[in-house]
DNA sequence: GTCTATACGGCGATAGAC
DNA sequence: GTCTATCGCCGTATAGAC
């Protein structure tokens, strides 16, 4: 690819547009649904000026990565500044859309490097701040000696997506239980 | 669909030959990779064939979903006889393999109905077996009033899951720990 | 810089030939 | 029971209009 192909602009209104519609298309209908012709049709454009803004299918989708997931990252770290720290964990992992989204997009990337790299990256980041905010306070966590912040921190955030995940695949049971099992430990350790 | 439409027998052996290349092309390349020229290619037959055994796409995953939900329920059943029921959840949990298929699965039947509601019936008959051995056992489980058996099968089920996907991400942060966690819990209410 | 029109090969699916 | 021909939709590339 040494072509001089030319790509519309990172701050224009329609590539704003663009990344809205096809995460509702998403959401909708899956990754699968997310084609130029549909993404067009959505957005009341042609085909062709999606690909202008997105050259292949898979610049659109990190595209969409990176920008919800700068979103999402800026709000768990104003989060965790404030006094509950696995609590901010807990509520950022449990924002539904997001779940979801990144549901489609862990399917989307199973097998597509690219990717993959850019959601693990968000991930490892979303992990690091939370552990730096853990160490950084002083609170007994009284598990801690069974369960590592580590482990606390992986089981916060890897429960409420696996939630999501088996309610879109029609399965709900001991969903609520294993809620309400991890929110009475929340209520012991960190006390509104 | 009330055409009379031809379609290759059950027990054919070529059947069995189509669904284990199915299942290996889902989990080397991916479900998108399961194409009717590539089955056909990785079988050494003609495309036509494969379609003339499986009509439309969904038949074919739907059938490798039934084929191996079988083997493995017959096997959870099995272990579930034996002397540790939590741990024959566990083991369940851990294969693998399978944990990859269903991932995959998973995220295919995201939305189809059709395959969606095969997987979910059969995470309901492994839950039904799981509870049903746990109840009928004379073990003290120890953390019974904190979490109930549900959830206790949720988490051994839903957490291995987690672990494959995320290595599947390229994620590997604290699954270690989490296992040992676990099995240090399973040493102690169900010792070998 | 933004956008449109058109062309190409691969795909799932169907009907029907052998 | 096996295989071919054909159809419409897809991603992608390119040439060029405003």
């Amino acid at each position: 690819m040494s072509t001089t192909r030319r790509v519309g602009a990172g701050k224009s209104k329609t590539r704003a547009t663009l990344l809205d519609c096809t995460e509702r298309l998403m959401l909708d209908e899956g990754y699968a649904a997310v084609t130029y012709r549909n993404v067009a049709a959505k957005a009341g454009v042609t085909p062709g000026l999606v690909q202008y803004y997105f050259p292949a299918l898979d610049d659109l989708f990190l595209a969409l990565i990176r920008d919800r997931t700068e979103v999402s990252l800026s709000k768990l770290a104003a989060d965790l500044r404030r006094d509950h720290p696995l609590r901010a964990v807990w509520n950022y992992a449990n924002d539904r859309a997001s779940a979801a989204l990144i549901a489609e997009l862990m399917a989307l990337g199973n097998h597509r490097k690219q990717i993959q790299d850019e959601i693990a990256e968000g991930g490892r980041k979303a992990r690091e701040l939370a552990l730096a905010a853990l160490a950084g306070t002083s609170k007994d966590y009284a598990f801690r000696e069974v369960a590592s912040p580590d482990v606390l921190v992986f089981l916060m955030t890897s429960t409420p997506r696996m939630i999501v995940m088996e309610e879109a695949a029609g399965i709900a049971t001991a969903h609520a239980e294993t809620v309400d099992y991890i929110e009475r430990y929340l209520d012991h350790v960190e006390p509104r």
